[in-house]
DNA sequence: ACTCGTCTGTGCGTTGACGCACATACTGCA
DNA sequence: TGCAGTATGTGCGTCAACGCACAGACGAGT
């Protein structure tokens, strides 16, 4: 199911909402808004990429896959971002997997399409150099909680920033995926998401996740959070 | 101690070698060579950053601080690199601290200046954003190897990649200053460094380090290294 | 109703890194 | 020569996270 886009549904889009008139009446005839199941593989590492994404209510997750199979996130994008910066930064390819951790709607185009458009120059351009700079926050920021933060907290961060980025208050996720997401146990995902539940933050049921309590969350996230808050709100708010 | 440049010492930058020569030859006037001392500070955390800084002999650490004082590099940048991508990404500032790890020399250009040259397009431009890819990839890479390896594996990583970035096999750097880097204790350097000198790979004596077998530290380091630097060379080699 | 597969909860020994305390050793300078 | 400051080495106890094993508990489908 994929139809051509309008101009409203564009600018579910925060990037492709805040470009020129100009520009979007040049990208909407090459906007495809397409579905993505849970769990989608929209690249893998070092494969060229066949179209750059602009999600609206799907949450894509940015993974680093190590040769023993163990994985770890190193970022995520939601509404506020675009998967497949590679493609105008100009390597075509990333060492990293980009896959659908949260069942949604995106935008689509065509990587050389989408190309054309950036060397354009112009508000496309900058916009896209922006993003790229607060997704490299996010990044950083994720090294930083990587290092020196514990898995309570990271969780915490994990659950706002997918929250920031979801259609409604639920999550459908299993433990397991979300501790191949950080990088850490399952059974440490287990612990930490009993706490958050006696704490009466958030519910979890079989996979089935809905955040009861926002506030209580950013009571128990580090500063990380904030810090990529902030950032994202300076560049592109 | 401030002169202007020739093409011959600009080559010393693999970015200024890899730019057109109507290009530099417009960058050139504009560019100083100086020397950076241990320790020093090139922008804060927020600060707005006077001067973009291609690196020659000196190593620059970008450093994030916490609010409770403790740090964690993110990315280290030398000859291969640039310090201050947030001018042309349209930031201008970046949520971290650009410290010299490596006394050296360093060529710094004004941002308005390094701004309308990058807004010219043509190979610099490409250059600037196939170098931040790059940097992208060392920063995703950082937050693997933090979550997922032990401090003897990331101190061999560290080591290597300030080695590639080093006139010479001598790196002045108390463990303390290391324990920062990698976000740390100093015992942990301590414990990790004895093992590399008993393994003859090292020497280390009161903050005055040699790297005498880097084959040795290949051999101790994880898959991180040779990630980052594969996409190096493949995006700028 | 039953079974199979999946998801979550729990216990236990191990380990890597932490925090702290302090000893030792080297350097520079008075 | 002696002293102060700094750098490194070492030994604890503590703790968070790991790895493994296994016990429920729920859901889908036959």
């Amino acid at each position: 199911m994929a139809s051509t886009a309008t101009q409203e549904e564009a600018s579910q889009s925060h990037l492709l909402a805040g470009i020129s008139e100009e520009e979007l009446a040049r990208l909407l005839p090459n906007l495809q808004l397409v579905s993505l199941p849970l769990g989608q593989v929209l690249y893998e590492s070092g494969e060229k990429m066949d179209y750059v994404y602009f999600p609206t209510t799907a949450i894509i997750s940015l993974l680093y896959i190590m040769e023993n199979g163990s994985t770890a996130e190193i970022g995520v994008v939601g509404k506020d971002g675009m998967v497949g910066i590679a493609i105008f930064m100009g390597g075509d390819t990333t060492p990293n997997r980009a896959v659908v951790q949260s069942a949604g709607k995106t935008f689509k185009i065509k990587s050389a399409l989408m190309k054309d458009e950036f060397t354009r120059g112009g508000r496309f351009h900058n916009l896209c150099l922006r993003y790229t700079q607060a997704l490299i926050t996010q990044i950083s920021q994720t090294a930083v909680c990587n290092r020196l933060h514990s898995v309570d907290q990271q969780l915490c961060r994990w659950l706002l920033l997918s929250h920031d980025r979801l259609p409604s208050d639920r999550l459908i996720m299993t433990q397991d995926l979300i501790a191949n997401m950080l990088g850490v146990r399952r059974e440490g995902i287990t612990h930490a998401a009993k706490r958050l539940q006696k704490a009466g933050y958030i519910s979890y049921v079989r996979g089935d996740m809905t955040i009861l309590d926002r506030a209580g969350l950013e009571s128990g996230v580090c500063e990380c959070y904030q810090v990529v808050r902030t950032e994202y709100d300076r560049l592109l708010g």
